[in-house]
DNA sequence: TAACCTTTGAAGCTC
DNA sequence: GAGCTTCAAAGGTTA
């Protein structure tokens, strides 16, 4: 049981964010681990699911068997035969893998794909959080922890793609300012809370310290690193082999408004417009103008999305790893593979994500207290509610995206097992 | 052009 | 309170 001690003995009313469910998941882990087990002489109808979501287990438990020292793997003993949880994965699994084209799996096949891709540490968005230095003020902030050590292969900053919170603060190397600007991200948290300053606080000097982008040189996608060694697919870039990879562009220089006064304001990742663009400025909330017509305003209304949970956050950390390993570029099959692997993650490892989502929400939380996560919804337009109950039925994802089977439930094997 | 796909988790909604 | 629903990221795919 993860022990999801804030640190410091917390800040007050937001510190129990989300404890009782980041327990309650550990303990589904283990009971996905033992369904999993009274589910191993299961019927035909999981074995194609069996078979290919066995691909990345076998290249995961290829890289424990092989003694390599993967966090991505189980060592603490629990599980022991159950290289991860699957559970509720295999239909969703099953849906997709029949569509991924034979590259893909290919790709799903290769133990390099799973292995070896935690040679460095997992959780660096959380440790650069955690460590990086706010540059000025309270004197309270940790102290200043060394960068990420590069190593070899690995981009000259080491930082892959973070919630963009935290790439905020991923890295202490000033780098030149981008000339593209990213269209999802780029909004400002305009406040700074006392409680989280070590995390989140800037000032105009530490904003000279920030990067603008970050990229990551090598080893390039393509051609196709040879540790991966499946058929490619996939378009090539333009971008001359060996070239840098695609830089990826800091958000704090997306947009150059922020919170008026404030000499070097950070646009908030977590607002958007509400187009989804980003060619309007963003603003909190409480800038906008009494004047504006109604429509307009809530035309130019950004949307302040939500934080993201754990599960997010470790995506995104490692998403570029994954991409880079694989050379995938579906983010549905990249997504599988995070998946499994974020139950094959410890729960130590797991603790710590969650820790930083807890943070992440205690900070949403401070900056926009009237914020609702309904203020959200029915934002995204969905294609047509027929169709979505038609794909639920037909044993596709139904309306919300996850797992048709959890909410029709037969469940013919459980009751058998469980009683 | 925008929803879909795919994942997990958080939170809102409905009964 | 249980169960359902939506959204959060990402980028190729598809309608």
């Amino acid at each position: 049981m993860p022990q999801l001690d804030s640190g410091g003995g917390g800040t007050g009313a937001g510190d129990d964010l989300g404890a009782p469910d980041e327990l309650l998941a550990f303990q589904d882990e283990g009971e996905e681990q033992d369904d999993k087990n009274r589910d191993s002489a299961a019927g035909p109808e999981r074995d194609l699911a069996e078979l290919k979501s066995s691909l990345v287990n076998e290249s995961e438990g290829a890289a424990a068997g092989a003694g390599v020292p993967s966090p991505g793997v189980r060592v603490h003993g629990e599980a022991e035969g159950a290289p991860e949880a699957l559970g509720r994965e295999h239909t969703s699994q099953r849906l997709f893998s029949d569509k991924l084209p034979e590259s893909l799996e290919d790709g799903l096949k290769a133990p390099e794909c799973a292995s070896g891709m935690y040679k460095e540490t997992v959780y660096s968005a959380f440790n650069l959080l955690m460590h990086y230095p706010p540059a000025s003020g309270t004197g309270q902030h940790p102290q200043p922890q060394p960068p990420l050590h590069n190593k070899p292969g690995q981009p000259p900053h080491g930082v892959p793609q973070l919630s963009p919170l935290y790439e905020h603060f991923s890295s202490p190397h000033p780098t030149p300012a981008p000339a593209d600007i990213s269209q999802k991200q780029g909004v400002h948290r305009p406040l700074q809370t006392p409680d989280l300053s070590g995390f989140y606080s800037l000032t105009s000097g530490s904003m000279g310290q920030l990067p603008h982008t970050v990229s990551w040189p090598s080893p390039p996608l393509y051609p196709l690193s040879p540790s991966c060694g499946y058929r490619q697919h996939f378009p090539a870039p333009t971008a001359a082999p060996g070239a840098p990879y695609p830089r990826f562009t800091h958000p704090s220089l997306m947009l150059g408004s922020g919170v008026p006064g404030h000499p070097a304001a950070i646009p908030h990742p977590a607002i958007v417009p509400s187009s989804g663009k980003q060619e309007l400025q963003p603003y909190d909330r409480n800038l906008k103008t009494q004047a504006e017509p109604k429509a307009e305003k809530e035309a130019k209304k950004p949307i302040i999305k939500k934080p993201l949970n754990a599960f997010m956050l470790y995506m995104k950390e490692m998403r570029a790893k994954v991409i880079a390993e694989c050379t995938l570029k579906e983010s549905a099959a990249i997504n599988q593979i995070l998946g499994r692997r974020w139950h094959a993650l410890s729960r130590e490892e797991q603790a710590k994500y969650y820790e930083l989502a807890r943070k992440e929400r205690q900070l949403h939380m401070q900056l926009y207290p009237g914020w609702s996560a309904r203020d959200n919804y029915g934002k995204k337009k969905r294609r047509s509610r027929e169709k979505h109950q038609e794909s639920t039925t037909g044993g596709k994802r139904n309306a919300f995206g996850t797992y048709p089977e959890k909410a029709a439930a037969p469940a013919p094997f459980l009751p058998m097992t469980v009683l």
